[in-house]
DNA sequence: AATAGAGCCAACCGCCACTAA
DNA sequence: GTTAGTGGCGGTTGGCTCTAT
């Protein structure tokens, strides 16, 4: 692009009037070849500024609500999966964008990953000594949520057997139990759900646990927490 | 009521990968 | 094989809002 088109470009916020142009264009051109778009468009965007704007804003089926706390867990699962990969979390949270998720990742959940990792890294260190329980309020934050107003149960979102609802909530998480083995099992678990739900969509890790699918007959009372939702909407 | 600091989020920037010429 | 154009991605920034003092 020449630099005299760079000084003619708007930047900034968009107005509705643009979001109202781009979408029709959009409607008609198809959401491909965004510098022929931006050009016919008239709007004095570049083709990235509408694509981005098309992307994370205007797109149909976009979720604008707020992160839920089952969401919240499958971006904090994922991440610890795959890093910084937010287009691929992305992909896995239909109607949410790398933009929000790198955004809510980075200013809701970073301190509490954190928090937990410092923790597992203590309880670890304890487990050398001796096979204990920690309490562990970091971990059960990064799980549960500093201000969350839902409650211990409704916490669960899988791994919900009977058994956890005798264990002190103190030492509870879903995944809240601090024990670095019982951390370490439920991180485990957790990878395996997400792989079930890879297969839905990828064939990259076909084959790769075939213990899981077990997971995918829990009981209809497992289903109503959490994740199960999202997979096998009833 | 005023102000500073923190938090949040939309948008931008730079880099990389892919593709067509 | 090379190059230019394009799209996608992750990191960063800037401005607005909220909260504490």
């Amino acid at each position: 692009m020449a630099n005299s088109d760079v000084g003619k470009l708007r930047r900034g916020p968009w107005l509705g009037e643009e979001d109202d142009i781009l979408t029709t264009i959009v409607g008609a051109l198809g959401e491909k070849h965004w510098d022929a778009l931006a050009k016919e468009s008239g709007l004095r965007r570049s083709g990235k500024s509408c694509r981005l704007r098309w992307m994370n804003y205007l797109r149909p089926n976009l979720k604008h609500g707020e992160i839920t706390h089952e969401e919240e867990h499958i971006i904090l699962d994922l991440h610890k999966q795959w890093g910084n990969k937010w287009s691929k979390i992305a992909k896995r949270l239909p109607g949410r964008t790398d933009n929000e998720i790198k955004n809510y990742w980075r200013s809701h959940l970073k301190k509490r990953a954190e928090a937990h990792q410092e923790c597992f890294q203590d309880a670890d260190k304890s487990s050398h000594q001796e096979f204990s329980t920690p309490r562990c309020e970091k971990s059960h934050d990064y799980i549960i949520g500093e201000s969350s107003s839902m409650n211990q149960k409704d916490g669960i979102l899988f791994g919900a057997s009977s058994s956890t609802e005798t264990l002190e909530p103190s030492n509870m998480n879903a995944f809240g139990n601090c024990s670095p083995y019982e951390n370490r099992i439920s991180d485990w678990l957790s990878s395996c759900c997400w792989l079930v739900e890879g297969l839905k969509h990828e064939e990259d890790c076909m084959g790769t646990y075939p213990g899981f699918c077990q997971l995918g007959s829990s009981s209809e009372e497992e289903k109503t927490h959490g994740v199960w939702d999202l997979w096998n909407p009833v």
